[in-house]
Parts: C-alpha cells; sequence; structure tokens
RNA sequence: CUCCCUGUAGUUAAACAGGAUAUAACUACCGCCUCCUAAGCGGUGAUUCCAGGUUCGAGUCCUGGCGGGGAGGCCA
C-alpha cells in the first residue's frame, strides 16, 4: 500500500515539474509513514515540508498543489492537510480489508519476499568454545543469532548457520589438564590443581566418562575414550567432544541448529594459517619487532598495531579469525554476519584490517557484526550468579529448566541487542500480561479455539467463506487490527535489513493488544451470519500473522493453552 | 587515558532510520465473566540525565559535560 501510494506521489511531482511548479525532480524518494493518531488518517507524507524551500513557497501550499496534481485512483478515500504541512492520507476501507484476503491466500508465505534474491549469507553464532556449558550470554547469542537467520530466510537470501570453535590453543590445553586432575581424584582446592584449570563440576563428570571408556557422538564427529590416564591427547580430544555433545544438547533443546561446524585446528592443518601470514607479508604489512611479527593493523584504521606471531612462534587468536574469514570469504559468502558478545568488540577492526591486508578485495564493511551486550540473571528481585553445574554462572541449561524453551527464547531475543538485558526469571514465569510471551500465545491460542468452534458455521469453504463480507469491518478496533497486520511485511524487511529481531517481538505485542482488544468489544460467533464470517476470516488472518511472527524468534504458537 | 554500548512515568520497556498531543505494561484506585479461554478488556500519571548546536520539526543527529555497563595484553 506504501509504495502503490509512492507511485502516486511521484506522478504528481512530475505533473508539478512540469507545470513549473517545482524546478526539478526532487531525488529525494517521498517518505511515507503510519500516522500514530488515527485523526491524522492511514498514511502520512512529509513531502512537502522536505521541498518546500527549494520550491520557494510555503509547504501548506504546495502540499495543496500536490494534492491536485495526483492521478486518478481506487486506493484514496481523501486528503488532508494538517500540521506545518503533512498530507494525510485517508485510504478506502476496502483496501484496508483486502489484506485479509491476500493472507488467507498466502498462507504461511504472508510477510516473505525475494530481496535476497537467493543470495547467500552466513550467520556466525554462539561459537562458544569447548570447555563447558553454554551461559546465558550464549543463550542471548543462540537467539539472536538464530532469529536472523529466519529473518534472512523469510527475506529470500540463502542462509547457512555455522558455529566455529577453537580446539586448539591454551584453553583447551588447561581443560585436558583439568579433566586429568579430576580423573586422578584432584579437586580445585588441591595444591597440584592445574594453574587456570576450570573448576566446574562438569569437569568430574567428563573425567568420569573418560575412565569409564565411554563414546560420545557430537555434532560432527565420534570419539571413544581412550582411558589412559596420561595421554593427554586423547583426553583433550575425549573432553572436547564430550563439552560439545553437551552444548549440541543444549541447543537442540533451544530450537537452534547449525548447518557446519568449523574447528580452528583446520585452518592449521589445511595450511591456511601458514598461507595467510605469508600474504601478509608479501602484501608488505608487516614487519618484525622483538622477535614478534606484527601486522600493520593502523593502516587500517587501528589505532595501534598487533602482534601476529608471538616471540614463542605461536600465533596469536586473531590470526586464525583472519585466516577462517579468508576461507568464509573463499565459499562465497555475499555476506556474513558475525552474532557475538560485546567483549569481541575490539576483533572487528583486527579481522577487517587482516582482511585488507590479504588484497583480495574483500569489501572493508566485511563482515558485519552484530554484538550483543550483557546478560544477568534476576530471581526473586536479586541477580542470581551461581550455577551448580558451571559453578560460575547460570548456564542456558538452567534457564530453560526454569521457565522453558518459548520464554527464554523470547526474552533473549525481544530486547535490542545493543542494551543491556536483566533477565527476570519470576517475570518469565509469570502467567499473565506482565508476560509478553504468554500475552502473545494466547492471543494466538484464542484464534484457534475460536476456528475449531466456528467449523460447522464455516462449511465447506472455510475461513474463506468471510471473504466477501470483509468490507463490514469497519469499526475502530476491528480497522486497527486489519491495519497492523498489513504492516508486517514491512516489519520483516525492516527487522532483516536492520540486524534486529525484536522489532518482530515489538510487533507482535501490539497485533496482540490489538486482537484482544477486538475480542473484548466484538462478539465473533454469535453475530449477524455475514458478520460472524467476516470476522472469523479476520481472526484466521490473526493467528496465520502471529503464527509467523512467532516463527521468526522460534517460538511456538500454541493451539490451546 | 583511549574505544564501544547505554541513560525515556516510581519500575521495566516502546517510539516503525528526524515527524504531529512521547506509547504500553507493572504498581495504585475503579469497573467488566448466566456470554466465543479473565494467561483477557476498559478508565486516571513524563521538563525523554544536563548545557549548547544543526532545521520547517530533535527522545532520535552533532559538540561538551555527568551517570551506568563493557573492551583495551606476545589471552580467546
Amino acid at each position: 500500500m506504501k509504495s502503490e501510494l509512492a507511485t502516486l506521489i511521484t506522478s504528481g511531482l512530475q505533473k508539478l515539474v512540469a507545470e513549473d511548479v517545482l524546478r526539478v525532480m526532487p531525488d529525494v524518494t517521498p517518505q511515507i509513514d503510519h500516522p500514530k493518531d488515527t485523526a491524522h488518517g492511514d498514511l502520512s507524507c512529509n513531502i512537502a515540508m522536505v521541498l518546500a524551500k527549494q520550491a520557494k513557497i510555503s509547504p501548506r501550499d504546495l502540499a495543496t498543489q500536490l494534492i491536485a496534481a495526483l492521478p486518478d485512483n481506487t486506493l484514496i478515500e481523501r486528503t488532508d492537510i494538517a500540521g506545518p504541512g503533512f498530507i494525510n492520507f485517508f485510504i478506502r476501507a476496502s483496501q484496508h480489508t483486502a489484506v485479509i484476503g491476500t493472507i488467507l491466500e498466502a498462507k504461511d508465505q504472508y510477510g516473505r519476499c525475494d530481496i535476497g534474491r537467493g543470495r547467500r549469507v552466513q550467520v556466525e553464532f554462539v561459537s562458544a568454545n569447548p570447555t563447558g556449558p553454554l551461559h546465558v550470554g550464549h543463550g542471548r547469542g543462540a537467539a539472536i543469532g538464530d532469529s536472523l537467520g529466519r529473518l534472512l530466510t523469510a527475506t529470500g537470501w540463502s542462509v547457512q548457520r555455522e558455529f566455529y570453535y577453537n580446539d586448539a590453543g591454551q584453553q583447551i590445553n588447561n581443560l585436558a589438564l583439568s579433566v586429568q586432575a579430576r580423573a586422578k581424584g584432584k579437586g580445585p582446592e588441591d595444591p597440584e590443581w592445574p594453574v587456570d584449570g576450570y573448576r566446574g563440576e562438569y569437569i568430574q563428570d567428563v573425567a568420569t566418562a573418560y575412565q569409564a571408556g565411554d563414546t560420545v557422538h557430537a555434532a560432527d564427529r565420534t570419539i571413544t575414550a581412550d582411558g589412559d590416564l596420561n595421554n593427554l591427547d586423547a583426553i583433550q580430544a575425549f573432553s572436547v567432544a564430550c563439552l560439545r555433545r553437551e552444548q549440541d544438547q543444549d541447543l537442540r533443546s533451544f530450537s537452534v541448529l547449525f548447518d557446519r561446524y568449523f574447528l580452528e585446528s583446520s585452518l592449521y592443518e589445511s595450511g591456511a594459517v601458514a598461507t595467510t601470514v605469508r600474504a601478509l607479508e608479501d602484501n608488505g604489512h608487516t614487519y618484525a619487532d622483538q622477535e614478534a611479527l606484527w601486522l600493520k593493523t593502523t593502516d587500517f584504521g587501528d589505532d595501534k598495531d598487533r602482534v601476529m606471531r608471538k616471540r614463542d612462534g605461536g600465533y596469536t587468536y586473531f590470526l586464525p579469525d583472519v585466516a577462517y574469514h579468508h576461507d568464509k570469504w573463499q565459499r562465497g559468502f555475499e555476506r556474513v554476519i558475525n552474532e557475538q558478545g560485546a567483549d569481541h568488540h575490539s576483533t572487528i577492526t583486527r579481522v577487517r584490517a587482516g582482511l585488507q591486508g590479504l588484497d583480495v578485495g574483500i569489501p572493508k564493511g566485511w563482515p558485519e557484526y552484530v554484538l550483543h551486550q550483557m546478560v544477568t540473571v534476576m530471581r526473586d528481585g536479586s541477580e542470581v550468579k551461581l550455577s551448580k553445574r558451571a559453578g560460575s554462572y547460570v548456564t542456558l541449561r538452567d534457564l530453560i529448566e526454569w521457565v522453558g524453551c518459548d520464554a527464554t527464547r523470547f526474552f533473549l531475543v525481544a530486547r535490542a541487542p545493543t542494551s543491556q538485558l536483566t533477565f527476570d526469571i519470576d517475570l518469565a514465569l509469570a502467567r499473565s500480561n506482565e508476560n509478553p510471551v504468554y500475552y502473545i500465545q494466547y492471543a494466538h491460542a484464542r484464534c484457534a479455539s475460536l476456528l475449531l468452534k466456528a467449523e460447522t458455521l464455516l462449511g465447506d469453504e472455510g475461513v474463506m467463506a468471510g471473504l466477501p463480507h470483509v468490507d463490514t469491518l469497519t469499526e475502530p478496533e476491528t480497522l486497527g487490527l486489519i491495519i497492523n497486520l498489513a504492516r508486517f511485511p514491512d516489519v520483516v524487511v525492516a527487522a532483516a535489513e536492520r540486524l534486529e529481531p525484536h522489532d518482530v517481538a515489538n510487533y507482535l505485542r501490539q497485533v496482540a493488544a490489538d486482537f484482544h482488544s477486538f475480542y473484548n468489544a466484538h462478539k465473533i460467533l454469535d453475530a449477524a451470519p455475514d458478520t460472524a464470517l467476516a470476522r472469523l476470516a479476520l481472526v484466521a488472518a490473526t493467528q496465520q500473522v502471529i503464527a509467523s511472527g512467532l516463527d521468526l524468534l522460534g517460538v511456538s504458537a500454541p493451539e490451546a493453552m
């Protein structure tokens, strides 16, 4: 509807140019908004105020002339000029109600589009090191990253979800040493406990399984424990597999699946790291100092240069990161979006600098980053910091056990990634409209319940029977709901473009509120037959939009509650 | 010291890339089930941290303060 109006306005402007009211066709695209106040019409346009200065006439005069220049159409009921020069458009009611038919015919395709045109995008997220259970922060990353994937898919991109993990560095050595110590009966209080060892109780579980000779299957490999307490390599491989399996279980119960797992160690095995170093050297972006090899990241906007090969010959973490992203580039992803915690902020400049240094035509802003801020967990009014399992942090599994998958996902994704998040356990458990998850799901369940009761009334045609009568849906509450349903495709596109899934959550809350108001204001099943059919069509359309929206967030849409 | 995020009713958030009278929920008080799920609906509250600036118009953009969080290492 917006685009149709934009076309009308554009041809109106062309006519004004032809009439010499405007000297040139403006290069600004008219901005069309939904006014907050319904007295301001259904859509409003600010173009007259924007162009008034260059046209050297007052905004309101320009608006008058523009309205006169608009072509004939069936869209607009009437127009109005308000305030400093807004043009307010009142759309014919039949144009509004038509969306119900559109939704019912498109079914779960409503809101989807092909802006991405099948181009390939990769979303990398979670990417936790396999050294312990996933914590709340990983959960936020999982919820946001997965929703981003769903949004990009819905807008026509071909999405790959990838999980990258470090199975080679110092942290993994510490893991193996910790498991070994546990297997030998030592605890964290023991003087011989490894420095920087992992202290959580889960280490004991891994040690026990290792000694028992268990076989574990993680997403990408199967490993049987060797049992030998002195074989550190075997302990390491087994421990990694064990913890990866635990993480995968948590992610699966969180409805998050990955297409590919990428091991840091493979970058060493394939020689990608060495190749990357050589390329950076050949391109003249490196220098030696104090027996270390430095990358001149200052050439690419960093505030100081960074060491890439340490004095002891090992690489710092960002070098494999550069090699890894070069690999992604070679795999042909037009876009790569990395969802990470805000503590990874400093890697952005370095990785991009390294990629520029390779000089292989990678765009400056590639890859893109979505960084989420910290999560704190509240319960009974105070901050929760401990999990029995992990020892020092609240795990994702804890959260899912406490409040369930749906509420956990919703709460973690419903807030802008850039804002700090307090996860209130009591709120997530609350069974009232304090709790937006249930508020939205309840609206969906109400729709489902109505349609179930209406089966005989609807007959063979089903909900389509109401379409000839939707013009009768003219009450304010009803039209408000319809207009919001019509916004859904715009909301999806905006959320995908801005990489902000929480837009969808806010939108759904609005739709649910509109629906509950409509439900309370009007009888649906007991209305006059034609009206009942029309309202049922609207109920079905609402149910579809809520279900599709919740799906974008990875939250279920229950038929009954 | 430098960089990033952030500051909106008592509380938690919203404001659809700068729009019109800043929107909701919680809380308090009042009302609504012989009726389609009351996990619901309807009614009453703001100097948008402070000071400047940009313009037709600023919660939103810019500059400078103040407050909260995070990052800065030959750690990942």
